[in-house]
DNA sequence: TACCTTTTTTGACAATTGTCAAAAAAATTT
DNA sequence: AAATTTTTTTGACAATTGTCAAAAAAGGTA
């Protein structure tokens, strides 16, 4: 399933969306350190990493903040950029040597015109992004520092060994310092 | 306009839409500290606040956090419970005497069955949240507690009239005695 | 291997926010 | 209006995290 969210519906017509959607699917091979997307320009595009990793990020008063990774199966985009159709404050950079997929905006937007009842699939790919949105969200308020990294660990282990703790630190909102703290005293 | 989140859409058949919704909305009017929907049940309701004001909550360490307010024409439901159809963490509540709009998920359901087209405003108004759930995380993670204050107090001063500190500190994530020094000293 | 660059760790100290307890102020009820 | 309850503020102190600077470790390249 290249929709990784989509990946528990049980629908017998996901197969033609599979395929109405590979139709308008260009794929790429990007090298490292490799940038997607540059902020101020608007997001059209939608990517799934079939190999590799990527990181959406920005800056806050000069420093880079990761705001999102996609491994394997995940995807990423500048999600406000790409929905609302306005420059983004976000950059995408592969953090690896990666095979990427995208989808333009133009394109998904002809296919849900054309065939309408794919909307459906758009909105249960939304609701699958907000619950995971909404879990980011209890966990930055009522998790400690040490509690989210461990999260980070547990749940994502292998993440871990493959971006630079810089990365992982900006992602749960600390200082790279106090994550490197955290690290040896657990 | 009934949802906010639409209020943007220019379609011709934004009527239409609004008469077969509110063929399924039930109004009801409730007073201050009723209870529209209890952590442990799955929330079956999307609620539209017409006069009022709603809160979302739950507990943290015994402690009642706030995750969610809407006040008059805004929208509020325990939205993981709702999408997901699993036991829910969050309280919704009234802090005033309020008239309220529910839709049921089965109705909803069941419109969106029948009337697929209607797909697009559910992508629509998901797209719409979830950007305000992206703006909460970077507020979150890359303002002070002074700072957040600061934009509640100029994007809702009318909130703050309405609602008690308590509430106000906990939904920007810090405690009520932090929330008043920074009042005192601003 | 030696060199250069990037990443990670450590130290010292400062700033921010939290905790607990109590007082003051405001709102609600009798 | 008085009493009661709830909300807000204040104080003292502790815990957490950040900042800045530098050292150590790891990775990449010539």
């Amino acid at each position: 399933m290249i929709f990784e969210k989509l990946k528990n519906i049980n629908d017998p017509n996901i197969a033609n969306l599979l395929s109405d959607f590979q139709k308008i699917m260009k794929q790429n091979t990007y090298s490292k350190k490799e940038i997607l997307h540059e902020e101020g320009a608007i997001c059209n595009h939608l990517y799934l990493i079939q190999k590799g990793v990527a990181r959406s990020f920005y800056y806050k008063d000069g420093k880079d903040i990761t705001a999102h990774f996609a491994v394997e199966n995940g995807t990423i985009t500048a999600i406000d950029s790409f929905i609302q159709r306005k420059k983004s404050r976000y950059n995408i950079e592969l953090l690896e040597d990666s095979e990427v997929i995208s989808i333009s905006h133009q394109d998904m937007h002809t296919l849900l015109e054309e065939k309408p009842h794919y909307e459906k699939y758009v909105r249960l790919f939304l609701e699958q992004i907000y619950i995971d949105l909404a879990e980011r969200i209890e966990d930055l308020l009522f998790h400690s520092a040490k509690e989210r990294y461990d999260k980070l660990v547990k749940h994502t282990p292998n993440l871990l060994q493959r971006v630079s703790l810089k990365h992982i630190s900006s992602y749960i909102g600390i200082t790279q310092e106090t994550l490197s703290r955290i690290r040896t005293q657990a």
